[in-house]
DNA sequence: GCCTTTCGTTCATCCGAACAACCAAATCCC
DNA sequence: GGGATTTGGTTGTTCGGATGAACGAAAGGC
């Protein structure tokens, strides 16, 4: 069963029930379209548990009987499938981005049932963001069957998130200092609903894993260029945070002491080289574009000596993480994404030039399988996470009829 | 239950017997000596799940009734406590050091029963250490009780060590490429035991972890200054691995492009400021010393100015290990202990100058509490491990009567 | 159209954790 | 010092839930 942080522990009979029915709900979560016959083999269950286990799920409303996915090809009876229902729990995603915030009503699987945006003018107050943010939740809960329950909300924030308790310690393009944003939305919403802020490249690493290129690969790197530089680690299948939830911020590797000074108060961290001031100084993207970098980069066809230099730096650097973290894949995501597109050759010489043979070989860079939403469904994985744990007890706790009670 | 790298999996009921009784003979391990009311209340089971859980273990042999062990004062029945048996299961450790080997037989709890070490001359071929380990492991099997099961040996190797079947990829030092060390000490010793290799810094953070200074500390690293400086990520409580097993090279982090060629091929990676060969030109120490690099270090009573300056390059390059994997602690052990305890305020202002405030105000620097042993009980660990997962298996496999097989 | 294969369903079984009752061994307090 | 209190080991029972066998259902193969 999942270990969290608190090891140690016996496993007592209900917390079987409980991780197997989270499991299995997981798995249909993952899939969306299940057989119970890969339920019984991927889980290793015997066929009679995993029917009582689909048969709580059933009455609990949280999945029903699919079409008899066809699976398998062969004799034998088909086995019936397993399908999520629409009345069932979902939950709100929401993520902070530079210059907009992005809201989405997520359904169990992953799909997108409603979703809405707003921009965020220049430098912006924490309380301005939050009710902005309500705003767009109102909006996106407007269709939601009054039946279905809301789990939770996720945040995705591009800044230092406290592990403990979700304080945004620093949001460097905010200008955002221990702010506690989710009691912000919270209030005003009105509501109490849990809610988990994540900074934005764990978001994107952890979607990556669940839904994107990084499926099946259990150590990973989400390398995010967004104003700032971070990423987020998968490792061994999970999320890697550190002591207090800050693990990953690779912006501020050493990277050229005599480099050129750094926000942060040094001098030549790898940000200074790959960071979107940077890009747009080497390309002569005027300053209130950098939010939009990763649109101007698309609009090259060819790539100019700057950016051929940059993405020898951005291999440079990533040959660190790969040496540190020795990742199975590295997926580029942000601005990044159009510059690897860019100028992959340089980036892939950088990175083979400087990272150590051993972990060089096992590992591949990636585009985002999720285009620009791996944020976005992070941040739903984030608000689902407690249902798959135990899905009895946070369908007990979900909030039902969520518009009346925002109407309210 | 502790998930292994496979997840997703159901848990069946031989699955909650087999955690349960390996955490608790966990227990019983990490403490050597604990009462059967502490592990109720630690592992959250039932008083009588408990006695079942000890009374099985009493009749495998590992564990017998201890003194009621004084551990709470006031009113009440005292606990019975729970001792480990003399003749219970042991393993071997092996720390491949850079000029010497040692081995040790280790019992459970971690008492070390007897211990032996060779040096190693120069640049040695693998199947001559091999042999001397083998020698080495005879002799501190010579009196082991013939009752008591052979759990494992465990190796410690400085070197990239392949995680799927600890095939060494390649010891620098030893000038090893792709050697299955643990092949060579099998057949050496006419053996069939379970072997597992590490790398040494990896192991460091292990044992420091389990009973060291971060006993308590779930997100610490070893940073490991041998010849060659490697870390070892303890993360969430559990090793922190990769995709390869290779995470924690970051002795060939960029430091300063402008810097010396390192034996890598690159130029200014951190080892090359701060590993033994830097260190020992700096102080003017000959180059057949290196190995001792340590109690070298040891020797001087006030730092010079070289070392200074090498204390800050240390503390600078600290801190992208603290910024991207935010630990609680940071253990610097090898040679490395010796030069924080000359130059530590060097280390730590080039810590605080160059690592982001949020993940700096959570890290301390620690020397390691095993002092040069660290290694050498990780290795240990890790050959103990199967013994924790499932205990009845790992004692069906166990070899007994190890001492006479070996004369044979 | 029958055999084979695979799977859902049902029921009995079994394993192991939890619970309750009882007894044992210490401290506390008058 | 002796009962009250508190804590914990022991024992027998209960109960939850995974398992296994038996049977029927739904497909493919010939």
């Amino acid at each position: 069963m999942a270990t969290d942080r608190r090891a140690g522990t016996g496993t007592n009979q209900e917390a079987v029930r409980r991780h197997n029915l989270g499991t299995l709900l997981r798995h249909v979560h993952r899939a969306e379209q299940v057989s119970r016959a890969e339920l019984t083999s991927v889980m290793g269950l015997n066929r009679s548990t995993i029917a009582g286990l689909v048969g709580e799920l059933e009455s609990l409303g949280v999945i029903e009987r699919g079409v008899p996915a066809g699976g398998r090809r062969g004799a034998g009876r088909p086995s019936a499938g397993v399908a999520l229902t629409d009345q069932g729990p979902y939950v709100i995603a929401v993520d902070l981005g530079v210059d907009r915030v992005s809201v989405a009503r997520i359904g169990l699987g992953g799909t997108v049932q409603q979703r809405n945006r707003a921009p965020i003018e220049g430098v912006a107050e924490a309380w301005q963001v939050g009710s902005s943010v309500a705003t767009l939740i109102r909006g996106v809960v407007e269709d939601a069957p009054a039946s279905a329950p809301l789990v939770g909300i996720g945040i995705s924030v591009p800044g230092l998130i406290r592990r403990s308790d979700g304080l945004v310690r620093l949001a460097p393009n905010l200008e955002w200092h221990d702010v506690s944003f989710g009691s912000i939305v919270l209030a005003a919403l009105g509501l109490d609903v849990p809610i988990s802020l994540a900074n934005d490249a764990d978001l994107g690493a952890l979607a990556e894993h669940e839904r994107g290129v990084g499926v099946g690969v259990d150590d990973l790197i989400y390398v995010s260029g967004n104003v700032g530089v971070g990423a987020g680690v998968i490792s061994a299948g999970r999320r890697l945070e550190g002591a207090g939830g800050y693990a990953g911020e690779v912006g501020h590797l050493r990277f050229n002491p005599a480099g050129k000074p750094c926000h942060c108060g040094n001098r030549g961290c790898w940000e200074t080289e790959v960071g979107a001031h940077a890009i747009a100084a080497a390309i002569r993207c005027p300053e209130d574009k950098v939010p939009q970098l990763g649109e101007v980069l698309d609009s090259f066809t060819e790539p100019t000596k700057e950016l051929r230099v940059i993405g020898g730096h951005l291999g440079s650097g990533l040959a660190s993480i790969v040496n540190a973290f020795n990742p199975q894949m590295v997926v580029l995501g942000g601005y990044f994404r159009a510059l690897y597109t860019l100028v992959g050759a340089e980036v892939n010489r950088g990175l083979a030039e400087r990272a150590l043979p051993a972990p060089l070989e096992s590992v591949t860079l990636s585009l985002p399988g999720l285009a620009d939403d791996s944020v976005l469904f992070g941040a739903a994985e984030i608000a689902f996470e407690p249902l798959f744990v135990d899905p009895v007890a946070a369908l007990g706790t979900a909030l039902v009829d969520v518009r009346s009670r925002l109407a309210g």
